[in-house]
DNA sequence: ACAAAACGTTGACCTAAGTCAAAGTAGCCA
DNA sequence: TGGCTACTTTGACTTAGGTCAACGTTTTGT
């Protein structure tokens, strides 16, 4: 991890760019800025570990993060992927408790904003709407996590999967979608394996409900894929 | 789903006395507890349902709530189970989206302090000590999730069993443990079902172990359970 | 106290999905 | 260009754990 030199005003600015301090008064975004630090990490490199005590968290200003657990066997469950875009990573410990409960990794180059706690809680005390946008990300992320709770625990991963591609061509509007990773780490993120998604993959194929090639999926049965997704069994 | 006449210094003093409002000045307490109902639900009945649009949150007063969510053939995951204590229930809504992302059911009849999310959000606005009280709330539930991610996703029933006994064993000191509940609705904490949980223990018993009687579980080997919540094989 | 309901246990069975192994494909760099 | 590495596919096998069904055991209400 390296970090960068950056001006005051520059790092101020992707305070206020991330969508969580949106709408935050300049001052409070210089304030946050003057004790922010860019940091470089390269292809594969660590932001934090499970269980790493925390001082501070992260806005993801570009590249891309994978905020995973892993299992006894080395098998990993990813829990986000954050693309640029201002998310927050690596919060929870700001709040409550001192150790990062997941970890994550670049899995591309990636500049971060790294802002120590004691600074946001500062800050915050002198803009309080600042905490309502951390509750509001935080309640997000809770919803999503109860999502993913369901899924894991009631649903297979052909219903994984189908959920997946839709709200794939949800975001794009097209009906040929094109996967942001690779196979193997869309596994982790459904909570399975990439020999299962292939196969899967492949079954979905075979019925006409979707065509693969590469990365690129195109959906031949919108509505095949809707009763896959709500449990009706492939 | 009765509401119950209550002054307000008794609302007030709900207020105060739950972890979340902890330390807010009494004048914060008085201006939620002015607009907040008293709520009393019957053992069954439920508090809100998935997906339902929400105009407020919950303080569980007494009684006992457990938020689940349902998959498509009628097994349900349990997320939480609160019982008394001040615990907030249903808060996510308030800062995020509109509706309750869970249901949840009273399992015995059960004391609520409804309040309106607006009137949250006013006094939070005059005492922002309430949000950061809400942020680590928030942010221990997101712990708790990560964790349970973790084990549905990574381990298996046998891990999370000896986990979870091992957990009351932390809690209450003894070495001879009580469920807090039935045995199905473990399961459905645990993220399974009652038969699994049953032939689970039987081993365990099997093995020399614990020992299982009703409720009440004795624990023989404390290594052992260590052990299997860290992934050996049972 | 008794019937009815809810809870718990056990066995037989089945299936989704993980493991292991091997081969195919594709991207990448030197 | 070739060769290394990472990703993907496919098949054969195994297994955890869910389903169904039957029966035993508590708990509850009248």
């Amino acid at each position: 991890m390296k970090t960068q030199t950056s001006s005051l005003s520059e790092r101020a600015e992707i305070v206020s760019s991330s969508p969580n301090f949106a709408g935050l008064a300049d001052v409070g975004a210089r304030a946050l800025a003057e004790v922010g630090v860019i940091r470089v990490y390269a292809e594969g490199e660590y932001l934090f570990r499970q269980d790493e005590s925390a001082a501070g968290f992260h806005i993801v200003m570009d590249g891309a993060v994978n905020v995973h657990r892993f299992g006894p066997e080395g098998r990993q469950q990813v829990l986000h992927v954050f693309e640029g875009g201002g998310e927050l990573c690596g919060e929870v410990p700001v709040f409550e408790g001192s150790t990062y409960p997941a970890a994550a990794v670049a899995t591309v180059e990636t500049r971060t904003l790294y802002l120590q706690r004691d600074a946001l809680i500062d800050v915050a005390r002198e803009h309080p709407e600042i905490l309502l946008k951390m509750l509001a990300t935080l309640s997000l992320r809770l919803r999503r996590f109860v999502g993913l709770i369901d899924d894991l625990s009631l649903k297979d991963v052909s219903a994984r999967l189908a959920k997946h591609i839709l709200n794939l061509k949800q975001q794009s509007g097209e009906s040929t979608v094109t996967l942001a990773t690779t196979k193997t780490v869309l596994a982790s993120r459904l909570g399975t394996i990439a020999e299962t998604i292939s196969r899967t993959f492949r079954k979905m194929q075979k019925t006409n409900i979707i065509e693969v090639q590469g990365r690129a999926i195109t959906i031949l049965d919108e509505a095949a894929l809707h009763e896959i997704a709500a449990g009706m069994k492939l």
